[in-house]
DNA sequence: GGGGGACGCTATGCGAGACATAGTATGCCG
DNA sequence: CGGCATACTATGTCTCGCATAGCGTCCCCC
C-alpha cells in the first residue's frame, strides 16, 4: 500500500535503523516488521528495501554477516556505532518536523492509536491497490 | 538552517499548500513565513521555493497572477481547488506517517511547545551554518 | 510427485524534486 | 552612493524510491 515516495524518502530509513536498533534483523525480515509494525504504513517491497539497506551499508550506517544455518540463506543486518548517531539525529530532525507540521496545523496532538492511525492509512491514495513489487496485498 | 533534503522532500510542497490555505501569497513572503511559522525548521531558500512553485502550478495545484501596485513586482500564489484536495490528501499521509513514527518509538507524544521545537532545531545536522541559497544567516 | 507461491536475495535504470550556482533588477537605508 | 534586502528566473547536479528483471529453492497443497 504506497506511501508517497517523496515521504519515503525521509520515512524509509530511519525508520529500518529504528528497528535495527533492538536487534539484527534479516531483510526479508524487515519487509515483514514495517508492515506490521507500522500497520502497512511504511510497508515497503523488497525492491525498495534491499536497494535502501545496501544504501546504508555503503555509508556504514550498518553492517551484514550471512546466515547459512537454515534451510535458506539469510543475510542479517546490524546497526553499527555510526549507525546509532546517525539514527539519533535523524530521530531528533523527525520530531523537529512534527513540531514544524503542528506548528502549521498539518499534524495534530495524536494519540498513539492504532484505530486513528489505520483511518489515516485508508486515506493515502491509492490505498488497496497491489503494487508489483513483491509487497503483499 | 538546512533541514535533510530527503524530509524536506516530503515536507516542503504540503507546508507551502498549508500557507496557502489561508491567503494568497507571494514567492519571499512564503520564504519569511515558513522561517517564522516554524522556527525555521521548515525555512528554505528561494532557490527551493521558486522552482517548488513552477512545479505546484504546473501540477494545477496552485496558481499565480503579478501584482505590479507595489515599488516591486510581487507573483501572488493561491491555492486551486486541486490543490485543496491534495492538501487534504496530503495532510493525511502525514499523519499516518507521524503515526507510524510514534508506533516506531521514533516520534514521541510531542505537545506543540516552541521551546522543545528550538530545541530539536538545534539537533539538526550543520545547524548554524548559513546556507548559500539567500537564507538568513 | 509436481506445480506454484512464499521466501530470500541481487542488479540496473528511470524519474522526481531539493537545491546549488548563476543571473537580473531595484528599492531603500545608513 | 554603496551594499544589503527584496523579488524573481534559469539550469544543471545529485540523491534515492521503486519498477523491472532476474536467480535460487523451500514447502505446501492438489
Amino acid at each position: 500500500m504506497p506511501l508517497d515516495r517523496e515521504l519515503m524518502r525521509g520515512a524509509g530509513p530511519v525508520a529500518v535503523l529504528k528497528l535495527l536498533e533492538r536487534r539484527e534483523m534479516y531483510g526479508y525480515e524487515l519487509v515483514e516488521a514495517l508492515e506490521q509494525r507500522t500497520d502497512g504504513v511504511l510497508a515497503m517491497g523488497q525492491s525498495t528495501l534491499y536497494p535502501m539497506l545496501y544504501n546504508l551499508e555503503g555509508k556504514g550506517l550498518v553492517a551484514s554477516r550471512w546466515d547459512d544455518s537454515g534451510p535458506r540463506g539469510r543475510k542479517y543486518y546490524r546497526l553499527t556505532g555510526t549507525g546509532k548517531r546517525r539514527l539519533a539525529a535523524d530521530t531528533a530532525q523527525w520530531n523537529a518536523v512534527t513540531g514544524a507540521m503542528r506548528q502549521l496545523g498539518i499534524v495534530g496532538r495524536l494519540a498513539a492509536d492504532p484505530a486513528r492511525a489505520l483511518e489515516y492509512r485508508l486515506a493515502i491514495p491509492t490505498a488497496g491497490l497491489a503494487p508489483s513489487n513483491g509487497l503483499r496485498p
